[in-house]
DNA sequence: GGGAGCTGTCACCAAGCTGTCATCGCGCGA
DNA sequence: TCGCGCGATGACAGCTTGGTGACAGCTCCC
């Protein structure tokens, strides 16, 4: 899943995408609103972590756009310890959670999924499909009782599918779910590598990624389980 | 969907149309403003890609006259990093969007999706009738509860006749969406093929096409759902 | 500093979509 | 009723797209 931080210290933004990376979300980070405008003029994210203290405005101005814009996407705020009424501004505004300055990178990171899942219609971070459990929060997949070791990128391509399963999900989706625009220039042939790789730790778990030519995968039940 | 390239460098607009292409969008290229003028004046395009800089004039001057005359399509201009004046002229002057040289193409492809959209207008990528439910996103048809797996040629059929349903579709407007002036030497027959194959797949489904001889096909209810 | 494992590239192979051809069926006008 | 022409459809070959094994680089951890 792919998350966009707007945050203009340096160090707070890394700590967060850090943070976040290795929880398996794909960063990228806007250290302006005008970045922010950039980025989410050409990607769909799961969630967008927005300071509200910016060099060139206000975060609950860029708030009150998206979400005039019909953009839905869930808005989670970061606001310092005395800003309240711009806290609640920015909730009036659209905001689906705030954190308070300084908080607990996971308590970030627990919010986060937590909003992931809202927007997947789910109320824990378990999903399980056929034998097949995966542990947002683990970061685990058991199939059975039996857990399956997998990669980051493994895990990252599993909650994708599975957040989108029965559907199609074109490959450069898939991508863009994958990747942040720091890796621009991978192959886009990786995702057929992760799919065969990610194929062979779902044997037997009565989950199967079918392929669909020029179209993309799709994540299903099948009957090996 | 059918889409215009106007851009004069060759290989640029190769890559262009081969990433487009990709996407599921027809791609007509043209490589002078007198190609563009003659393109538009025979085709109805859903997305114009428009550089600035060209042999035999700027690209600004296509988009006021397309302007003037009325025409709506959205036009997304590509301009070089130095060309600031000339591109707010263009947002001016009727551009939807601009992308600064050099471009991700895959940037290129989302903000072209970003203007489909908006000229469709409508947030629910389902299309229903009869028994069939046809999922542009997902790029899924089902019948019933049942998905058929079906072939990106078949879909876009499906979607053209769909967005036309009860009206009688000629084989040229069908294979005009179908296929763009690159793969121009694609036989007639092409499109009875894929109306047959079609067929096929949407037996049982309570729709069906029908053949109006010397006129073209329609989508329509059928008994046998 | 070394090793183990994850990551992504490359090359080659397989699969199935795509479009052509040929043949047959069917409707419509004479 | 016959003939013509449009449309339907099965078979096939080419080519694009995806699958997969091997390998090299990198990172992270010890």
């Amino acid at each position: 899943m792919r998350l966009l931080i707007v945050e203009d210290t340096a160090d707070v933004a890394e700590a967060i995408a850090a943070s976040l990376g290795r929880a398996n979300f794909a960063c990228d980070v806007a250290p302006t609103l005008a970045d922010a405008r950039d980025c989410v003029a050409v990607q769909d994210y799961a969630v967008i972590v927005l300071d509200l203290n910016l060099p060139d405005g206000c975060g609950r101005d860029f708030l009150r756009d998206l979400r005039r814009g019909g953009d839905r996407t869930p808005v989670l705020v970061l606001t310092a310890q005395f800003e309240v009424t711009a806290r609640v501004g920015a909730l009036d505004e659209g905001a689906d959670d705030y954190l308070v300055k300084p908080f607990d990178l996971r308590e970030l990171e627990a919010r986060v999924r937590v909003l992931t899942r809202r927007d997947a219609g789910r109320a824990d971070n378990l999903i399980a499909l056929g034998r097949l459990v995966y542990d947002a929060t683990a970061q685990t997949l058991r199939i059975g009782d039996e857990v399956v070791p997998a990669t980051r990128r493994e895990l990252a391509l599993l909650a994708l599918l599975l957040a989108n399963r029965g559907r199609i999900m074109a490959k450069d989706r898939l991508y863009d779910g994958l990747f942040n625009f720091d890796n621009a220039d991978v192959g886009t042939n990786t995702v057929e590598l992760y799919v065969a790789r990610l194929r062979k730790k779902l044997a037997g778990s009565g989950v199967a990624i079918e392929t669909h030519r020029g179209l993309g995968y799709r994540l299903e039940l099948s009957g090996d389980g």
